[in-house]
DNA sequence: AAAAAAGATTAATGAAAGATTAAAATGATA
DNA sequence: TATCATTTTAATCTTTCATTAATCTTTTTT
């Protein structure tokens, strides 16, 4: 059964310590693909299936929690240790609630790292059927992450990658603000004048798809973010 | 090795067709032996050894199909075709579950007679497991996985593994998102540029075996995959 | 109330993905 | 080895979609 090699997902923006794990992990017998940011793991991640993923969570641009938050969002099967020079209580509680099934502090003990990477490797495998449906229910709206559609009564429309993934988003905190910088650090990796831009073309075309159930609405909270409103 | 005349059992009840193809194929070089019925074929076949079997489906007293159940009972391995002025699906279908190796409509063209026995003699060789059905339906079509057929009405298409593979696959989730990802990891086994070239080729090509009944489509995902469609 | 900032809307653009057809390579058979 | 079916690669055309741009509206600040 299970006898091939665990292939990991290692994102670590610096250079020594990333060369330093791959090469010792791959000794250890894991295939390891490593990732120098958050987007590049994105994009490696489309591609192929990986057995746990390793994240740092220092890491300019998006660093490692939103990359987790956008791993929760897209590849919810995929289970994630960070690695953190931080160690505030808060920082673990918030990569705990995000779904990280382990910490590890800097500096790096390697044979402790491969110890406890076999330990959830083997805890984790008969977790296989995470791979939930994807479906939140938004008003009269379904929304279908996995096909990406939004379905109303007999119809449904064909979303693109960035409309789901930002309807997701917003319907996961409905009734309650999601910030500008929480969902562009998230979705586009980068905060800035541009993607704020871009953001608010995508707002515009949600809320046509919207328009149908005058329950739902998206709502501007002004200069912070915005909110999808459901009354009922 | 196989270079000895081979045995064709014809069977089949109307005097001129018979006779017309008993002397045709004999003139190509096969040893055919004609029988008039299912009841003389039976007995026939008790007698000899034949390499395949070409059944009438509208016989008198026992029809081609009964005739080949009775076959299947006793001697699983002889390979037959159906010839058949009638085309119904419910035939079609009928006839692969039975183990036919490929179907005829009258009025027959000798020549492609000729050449599809020939294959079929060819292919049929190792043949001989006789294991699940492997039949999907979808919409007005029949895939019969088994015998790589797809079934539309009164028509078959003969797919290639590749075809039927991803028919199938598409199929096992149809109305939902089948991955570029998992498609070309499963069936290719490796998920890259050229693959996916690859992948489009097939998608085309089924596009085209499937454009016969408009309920059934094969819709793109862009940048995520496939879904087979089927509106009911 | 005027000016400035933020947001909304619609349209234009360019790069990437997909579709299609044909040609070449591969692999099995005779 | 030649042949045939199948798959892969190539070449070309079309569509899709995120972004950028341009313009208009609303909100906030002064």
């Amino acid at each position: 059964m299970g006898n091939r090699k665990k292939k990991i997902l290692l994102v670590e923006d610096e250079q020594s310590l990333g060369y330093l794990l791959s090469e010792y992990l791959g000794m250890k017998g894991f295939e390891v693909t490593w990732a120098k940011d958050g987007l590049e793991a994105l994009k490696i991640i489309e591609k192929a299936v990986f057995d746990i993923a390793i994240l740092d969570v220092m890491m300019p641009k998006m660093d490692g929690f939103a990359l987790a938050e956008r791993l929760r969002l897209n590849h919810s099967d995929l289970p994630f240790l960070f690695l953190t020079a931080r160690s505030q209580k808060i920082d673990v509680l918030k990569g705990f609630s995000l779904g990280a099934v382990d910490y590890l502090k800097k500096p790096i003990d390697e044979e402790e790292l491969v110890i406890r990477i076999q330990t959830l490797l083997s805890r984790l495998t008969p977790v296989l059927p995470n791979h939930e449906d994807d479906i939140i229910e938004i008003g009269k709206y379904t929304i279908d992450g996995k096909n990406q559609k939004l379905i109303y009564e007999d119809n449904f429309i064909t979303m693109t990658t960035r409309e789901t993934e930002l309807l997701k988003m917003l319907a996961a905190n409905k009734n309650s603000l999601s910030t500008h910088k929480d969902i562009l650090t998230t979705l586009w990796g980068d905060n800035d004048y541009f993607n704020r831009k871009s953001l608010n073309v995508f707002i515009t075309r949600l809320r046509n798809y919207l328009k149908a159930d005058e329950q739902v609405s998206i709502e501007n909270v002004h200069g912070k973010g915005f909110i999808l409103r459901v009354s009922e």
